[in-house]
DNA sequence: CTAAAATGTTACCTAATTGTTAACAATTAA
DNA sequence: TTAATTGTTAACAATTAGGTAACATTTTAG
């Protein structure tokens, strides 16, 4: 994501060629959006930009828990000290600076990727004791029998059970689920607990008190 | 490591400074025997050292599973693409070029070790004698037993249990448990210590007199 | 050795949090 | 357009955590 459109073009051809699947954006605010529709591995960020800058970019989505895993880097002229040091600060995992020969930039993706895709072999469906959870397909499957859910009784399930045994909190589920700006009612969340707990296990969502809720593995 | 001994003691001081431990050595094969010796969370080797080149030794390190973790940068004057090229291709995370600012070393190092380190501490869990506070999951097993502790008590076990053995005052307590600003009777805190002490055993939390309390490792 | 200060203990009350139901609104499908 | 499904809310019930008072005990200082 750059100001430059050539650079854009430049830069994703490579990437593409060297088989990763690309978007692109033309400034900050376009950027998260692209990136909340697409969940990228990486994110790659110009320093300037219109509209909003690549620190504050950054900032934004180090700030939502669902990029915690995302990796971002710069990739600027902007090659100042104090530059670099706004970028790392604002969460960056790596500064780049151009000129860069695409191919170097390419082996620098590669050696960045590497390591979250080791974490990250997530083929979208999860098992878990004999509950099979398919979010691409959005199909919940227990004991062979499949289960249908409406959308935010799937998309909670889907948030509780990609931590399992992982307390998350009402705040933080409201977030993911509901997204930062959706204002709701107190019990909304409670309710939805409610159908689950109705239709897959009264014992397998724990709540903790004060905090949230956990999906617990036994 | 690196064959230049200033540019050891320059790096080695700011890293250290910024709270790293760190080994050094002057060539290729002390830099892996000093790996296999401290199992370094990262290694920074220049590209050019007598005995075995940069190069090799990052390649020798990958090719040991016990590595497959360790992070490996080049920090080097080399800055010529097909070097940087020869430094990926043989496993690096990072290629770095000298020169370069500590202060922006200890950035770059830290941006780098950031995600190594969120997967190791990923549990979040704690281990201390037969007992284990899992704050992610709000969980404290005491001997293999599942102990449930409602929030505050959780809260103070998991800050008393942050530094066994230091003594909380009962100020910073407070502060940390209930917050700045919420005040509360003199005798809360007492009340919440002896509640843990029915659940966690008497012996772990030991009153310092004027001052506060302490979790004691025995 | 005694008084004052600090801490320990217990039981109880209340406020905060969560659970539940049913009604209503919004959305989607037929 | 209507019917079915899903999402949200309100109202009330149930639960529980947290705090405090009151008193006991221990420690410290003079």
């Amino acid at each position: 994501m750059d100001d430059e459109p050539d650079i854009i073009e430049i830069v994703g051809y490579n990437l593409k060629n060297a088989g990763y699947q690309v978007f692109t954006a033309n400034n900050g605010k376009e950027a998260i959006i692209q990136a909340e529709k697409h969940q990228p591995h990486l994110v790659i960020l110009d320093v300037m930009m219109p509209v909003m800058d690549g620190i504050e970019t950054c900032e934004t989505l180090r700030n939502n828990p669902k990029f915690a895993e995302t990796i971002i880097t710069f990739l600027t002229a902007r090659g100042e000290d104090y530059s670099q040091f706004a970028g790392f600060n604002a969460g960056a995992d790596d500064y780049i600076t151009k000129p860069i020969k695409p191919k170097l930039l390419v082996s620098k993706v590669k050696a960045l990727l590497r390591r979250s895709k080791e974490i990250k072999n997530e083929s979208g469906e999860v098992t878990l004791d004999n509950l099979t959870i398919n979010r691409e397909e959005y199909k919940v499957t227990k004991e062979g029998v499949v289960i249908n859910l409406p959308r935010k009784e799937f998309e909670l399930l889907a948030l509780l059970t990609s931590k399992p045994n992982k307390v998350f909190k009402r705040e933080d589920i409201l977030n993911q689920v509901w997204g930062n700006d959706v204002i709701v009612g107190g019990r909304t969340i409670d309710v939805h607990i409610r159908k689950l707990r109705e239709k897959i296990g009264e014992d397998s969502f724990k709540t903790v008190k004060g905090v949230g809720y956990k999906f617990e593995l036994l």
